[in-house]
DNA sequence: TCGACTTTGTGCATAGCTTCACAAAGGCAC
DNA sequence: GTGCCTTTGTGAAGCTATGCACAAAGTCGA
């Protein structure tokens, strides 16, 4: 009865190893750009970041498909990673928000040419409403869930304020979305069987402020006491 | 001579648990703004979406900060994990690259709430230098060297053109920079040393169109050969 | 003061991920 | 063909992270 949602053991392929396909994939398309025809695990792993070892064994998951003595083949290794992404079929997505997030997505080159299409904008507020972003016009929320129904939208990114987000969510998942990217700095809470990712633009900087200081100071800060004046 | 630069393991704080410390952050400021004074690992878990046993390890790593039979009180773990993560001090961040992304980053307020405090905003296109945005006016891409260091930026965000990245990367380093936050969809080459975290917009739809795919089908397309008429 | 109750902090087992190192497999020159 | 060279695919080992389960440590009422 235990069903883990977020996990992609569905025919064994590591949760690690699909985050680190579309880094693959991106490296590829810049090859195939350049009229390269085949790459080696080496190359293609300098050019995706990582070590050669864990991009074959990525690889090896999705099926045998280099050749011994010469490489990979890059077009036929972008079909592949695609296919198996999911890649190869339209996925409709609406943004919820169009505040300046919303409009960096909408306007963003890399969903189009990945085969996601913005099929819906909305906002709730009136003065953006009707706004031409991207070539869409901006609808109102409440036609949230006719546009989910009518358009076939699979895909919600949800980029409004954490106020409004956990609302929003529970509307597309009423409306039969499983598939949600939330950028609001909240952890929404979802039933089983739907998948959220978050992207969260504060926290990378916090991570960062981290290693930071332990850069600056060789070591924590050595006053673990809390500091005279501060009410506990 | 192997030196690991993206670890924490300073003082033992696995990477694992400094990534989820800013999520606790949020959860605590959230319960402390409703008045709330402790709270037990088993509602603190609840409220950031991980497992008690997971959030008490987390937490352990820091010190010894929780009451057996009470829990933790609020005000003093948010000090102890700010400090942590280097939050009781000022950072200043400068953005690079002034476009729709840039724009959103400049006006989020998690930013400025959490002690990074946006020092310079810079693009290379005249036309968007001299906008007022956030409080800041728009720098010309060339001052980026004298910004970083008459105004002591630790932390540059790129959100420029992908094409653009490398070269603003390379200039903030040979600056002095050590930390980066890289929003534009190239990996990037950077010496020993330096931090480098990265956020994708389109590497997270694609790893829910990879579950959203495999939910529909109930496996994978078992067509794993090349397609008729696709030129290998 | 004592005993019942709550909740932390952690040892341990397990699961998952990374990396090494090498046999197997294919290409290519002659 | 044959043998050498390159590069893949993968077993095995080591490392990191997760989650259980419980002893230790504290609170609170009587």
């Amino acid at each position: 009865m235990i069903r883990r949602i977020p996990q992609a053991r569905d025919r064994g392929i590591p949760d690690a190893t699909v985050a680190r396909l579309p880094l693959y994939l991106r490296a590829l398309n810049g090859m195939a750009e350049r009229g390269t025809a085949t790459v080696s695990s080496e190359d293609l792993a300098l050019a995706a970041g990582v070590n050669s070892a864990k991009l074959r064994k990525d690889l090896s998951h999705l099926g045998s498909y280099g050749t011994r003595g010469v490489g990979y083949d890059v077009q036929y290794l972008i079909y592949q990673i695609s296919r198996e992404l999911g890649l190869t079929q339209d996925w409709a997505v609406a943004i919820v928000g169009v505040g300046n997030l919303g409009r960096a997505l909408a306007n963003y080159g890399g969903f189009a040419s990945r085969g996601f299409r913005i099929a819906g904008l909305l906002d709730a507020d009136p003065h953006v409403v009707g706004d031409r972003i991207a070539g869409l016009v901006v609808e109102h929320a409440d036609e949230l869930e006719s546009v989910i129904r009518k358009r076939g939208v699979s895909i919600v990114v949800i980029a409004t304020p954490a106020t409004a987000a956990q609302q929003v969510c529970d509307r597309v998942i009423a409306a039969g979305v499983t598939s949600i990217l939330n950028f609001a700095p909240v952890v929404l809470a979802v039933p089983d069987g739907v998948d959220v990712r978050k992207v969260d633009l504060s926290i990378e900087l916090q991570i960062l402020a981290f290693h930071e200081q332990r850069k600056a100071n060789g070591g924590p800060i050595m006053a673990e006491e809390w500091p005279d004046g501060v009410v506990m």
